[in-house]
RNA sequence: GGAGAGGUACCCGAGUGGCCAAAGGGAGCAGACUGUAAAUCUGCCGGCGAUAGCCUACGGAGGUUCGAAUCCUCCCCUCUCCA
């Protein structure tokens, strides 16, 4: 399918943060031949997130365009770490770690992208050859004080916090990558837009044609106000289960909705303009979001049947159909609560245990527990819940003496 | 190499001999209210079958003391200035 320039141009610019530059794209995209796309992904976690889809989306539409998708890699870039809005050192990653990650995101971005036809590269590849001469040569290409022009250095230089200096290495590395891959675009967060511009600058200086800078903006994680990242602890993987995937989306505020829309959705304009404008209930709203979310990464029926799990044990406050059982063996006739809690995992401590009781948030078989020293017959199923998001069904059964 | 500053719980950060399991804030969890929203209010927020008591914990290892996060010694780590 042949798409003219400017279609082309308002796909690639919808919801990017800043293209640098977009004449030079237009350029590019003129010449008629399919471009280089580059995103790269460190591997330095065992799972990709949403935010980490707002670029694998953007490079899905350079692939429906026709164009490359180099996918790289950073298996080397992993072993520094990168600094890019740190404020500290970011600890050094095993070389089974790096494999393990790599292996498991192959998967997860084929749930994007159609990896028939992406090449998969890492930049171990080149990096392991180049050898200390020629990190010396790289290195050499760049000055400390153009390094501590960068936000996040200058800053921590600023606060006298450590850096490496193995993490001025990174960006030059990334650079030195889109060189190896004669990358024509390469795609990443705003946050990255140093190193991106570094690419363009080491392609100049051997020669070629530098490439064209795409930033996407960050997505927020859960909190709404941080980034979305794994060690925030405020992400929601691609990989978490159908529910709680569904959940997690749920209870964003309506503010952070609107930003997912955006950065997320495949809804058409329309679609978009009500959720803005409140004319679709926000409620639904989200509802929607949440579905089509658990749809790309689970599966259309996944999609439906987390939504009606969600309102059945929510709105409805039924207690689901397929709660985890657990067997707990016993030898007495009854267990204490907070025991069986703690036991049972719902807890981590029976010293929390004690605590929920006590705030009113334990409920055994729809009744709620108030005293911390209750004694639960084990003779039969009970059905525990612990706030809103714990539950489980526990059968006894007598241990064997 | 020299001089100085600092390392406290998930994070930030008070605390300079007992009243310290360690103020305050944030995060987190729970309850009320709701749209499982958000905001707000309330409670909890090291472990051990309660209170009492015990154990573990203030960078690490020793020491002084009836008693140490706090004092001393050595070590490790970070930052600043000088070379």
């Amino acid at each position: 399918m042949r798409v003219g320039i400017d279609e082309q141009l308002s796909i690639i610019r919808r919801g990017a943060a800043e293209i640098f530059d977009e004449a030079e794209l237009r350029v590019k995209l003129a010449s008629g031949r399919p471009l280089r796309i580059k995103a790269g992904f460190d591997p330095t976690s065992a799972d990709l997130h949403l935010g980490h889809t707002v670029l694998l989306q953007k490079l899905r539409q350079f692939q429906k365009l026709g164009h490359q998708v180099l996918f790289l890699i950073g298996d080397f870039t992993a072993r520094i770490g990168d600094p890019t809005g740190r404020s500290e050192t970011r600890p050094v990653l095993t070389q089974e770690d790096i494999e393990a990650n790599a292996l498991t995101y192959r998967e997860q971005v084929g749930k994007v992208l159609d990896l028939s036809s992406v090449e998969m590269r890492r930049n171990s590849e080149w990096m392991d050859a180049l050898g200390t001469d020629g990190l010396l040569r790289l290195a050499a290409q760049h000055t400390v004080a153009r390094m501590l022009e960068r936000d996040d250095f200058s800053r921590r230089f600023r606060e006298h916090r450590p850096i490496g200096i193995h993490e001025f290495l990174y960006p030059l590395i990334q650079g030195y990558d889109s060189v190896v891959l004669k990358a024509d675009v390469e795609l990443g967060g705003t946050d990255q837009k140093f190193n991106l511009l570094m690419g363009r600058e080491l392609q100049r200086n051997c020669g070629q044609a530098p490439q064209v800078v795409l930033t996407m903006p960050l997505l927020e994680g859960l909190d709404g106000q941080q980034k979305m990242s794994k060690s925030l602890g405020n992400a929601i993987g691609v990989a978490c289960p159908p529910e709680e995937m569904f959940g997690s989306v749920m209870s964003i505020d309506d503010a952070l909705m609107q930003r997912y829309y955006e950065l997320l959705s495949e809804v058409d304009g329309v679609a978009l303009a009500a959720v803005r404008s409140g004319d679709l209930h926000p409620m639904e709203a989200k509802k929607r979001l949440a579905g089509e979310i658990v749809e790309r990464f689970h599966g259309e029926v996944a999609g439906v049947q987390a939504r009606q799990a969600f309102e059945a044990r929510f709105q409805r406050h039924e207690v689901p159909t397929d709660v985890p059982t657990i067997t707990y063996s016993c030898d007495l006739d009854s267990v204490w609560v907070c025991r069986l809690l703690q036991e049972a995992g719902l807890t981590t401590s029976r010293g929390e245990a004690r605590r929920l009781v006590e705030q009113g948030a334990v409920r055994i078989n729809s009744v709620k527990l108030t005293d911390s020293g209750a004694e639960i017959p084990a003779d039969r199923v009970a059905v525990v819940e612990v706030g809103k998001r714990r539950i489980v069904r526990i059968e006894f059964c007598r241990k064997m003496n």
